[in-house]
DNA sequence: TATTCGTATTATGTTATACATATATTATGA
DNA sequence: TCATAATATATGTATAACATAATACGAATA
């Protein structure tokens, strides 16, 4: 049984959404170009009009195309990230994406000190020095975290980094920061003032005016170490018990 | 013309996505989950199986269901990434999101270090090892930049810092690479060599073996020092035109 | 008794056709 | 000339029918 290779098992939807990238790339279109007409697609490519619709579904569910109503349709630039939001509810997500996309803010908003430190201006500054000051005023007996005003902050950073993907990927993960923020609340809470070298919204501010991008990044860590330590010590328990 | 609203101008295949939806957060449906029959759907919604099948194909296009073909459908952990790597071809992108995906890849290199220092194994250690020996047998003559070798290093750093995501993300990141990296080889060649704190990639693998995290991002940002340079470069380059 | 084969069942995959509706263009009428 | 109406067009929606693959179950065979 090895001469025999095994048939290709991709649905007609499959082909001809292969087909159609073909032939945008063959036929060098670009974001704006209008694409045939369903029914000319479906007279040289010889499937029937669903399944091309099916397929161009496909590619406009992921923004590579878009319908201009009863006009016909043109390539778009992909929106990678907003096409998400839709399906990235924590509630339909397992465990373990969850983990990895919390871990990816993480790894984002210490990855992106170069580009702020670039892209400041000092409309930004002031901008964010009125989100530090709007929250010192609210909580000054510091008794309670506000989800609110830390979205606020670290929604200005990503903002002030100007990349859109960046920013679009901040709002995907704005929900999951939320449900694993409220199921970690009380342990958050503790550690951020049990840590010896707790860093404010107001710290790291300061650090963007004059620092550089390498002592932000040290700000940083500092400021997320409730968050890194509670991925960190969980593994640890984990794996000395898988030990045992 | 205040009190008259505007009508909703979503189409049916919209509302029976959003519907779909509820009906799965609702009865808290989870990752494996089978979900009812499109013809189950067509009489509970009262709409044509037409749009069912639609709109259950854009949940599957966003990778949040699964057809067992001809067998039904489950929920499933939404891939968030692979499905974007059909679509993500750089001869279909505009140059604005090609820059933005180019500096992504810079941010998740920065901030990966400490799930790198957490997470590495001698394993891990030996792998690298072996990566840089190669690397540095092949082309020993310094003379050519091989991308292959470049890749096989970093894609292994993704690799150990053990986040699926992250690690997809790379597979996504690839093509916008190399395509950016084609363009812009000569000028990125020259640069290594001529700026006076180039970083190899042994020494990173070193960094990574006796360093800290904090020691291995100032690192990292040498080694990536060329492509930083050229994005801000150019930025210089273009506001200071634009002043003019 | 266990294995294999055939068959019924079922749900998705595919085709075909018709009609609805929104948009742009063209034709019409005062 | 201008507003209105008719028309063409492309996507949106509905319906019916058949194809096909996965599974389960029962019959045939050793």
């Amino acid at each position: 049984m090895k001469n025999i290779k095994p048939i290709d098992t991709l649905s007609l939807v499959d082909k001809v959404e292969i087909r159609l990238l073909e032939f945008f790339k063959n036929n060098n279109l670009k974001p704006g170009d209008p694409i045939p007409k369903e029914l000319e697609f479906t007279e040289s490519l010889g499937v029937s009009r669903t399944v091309i619709r099916e397929a161009l579904l496909r590619l406009r569910t992921l923004g590579l195309v878009e319908s201009k109503k009863h006009r016909g349709m043109v390539l778009t630039e992909p929106d990678i990230i907003n096409n998400f939001s839709r399906i990235l509810d924590p509630s339909l997500l397992g465990t373990g994406i969850l983990k990895n996309l919390f871990e990816l803010r993480l790894i984002l908003e210490m990855g992106m000190a170069d580009f702020l430190f670039e892209r400041k201006t000092q409309k930004d500054l002031d901008e964010l020095e009125e989100i530090v000051v709007n929250e010192e005023e609210q909580d000054s007996d510091k008794s309670h975290f506000s989800l609110d005003k830390e979205i606020a902050f670290h929604g200005k950073l990503y903002q002030i980094s100007n990349n859109k993907t960046l920013q679009g990927f901040q709002q995907l993960l704005l929900p999951v920061f939320e449900y694993v923020h409220l199921k970690n609340e009380p342990q958050d809470f503790k550690h951020r003032y049990s840590s010896g070298r707790f860093v404010t919204h107001r710290m790291l501010m300061e650090n963007i005016k004059v620092g550089t991008p390498e002592t932000f990044r040290n700000a940083m860590r500092h400021h997320l170490e409730p968050h890194f330590d509670s991925i960190f010590k969980e593994e640890q328990r984990n794996s000395s018990i898988s030990e045992v």
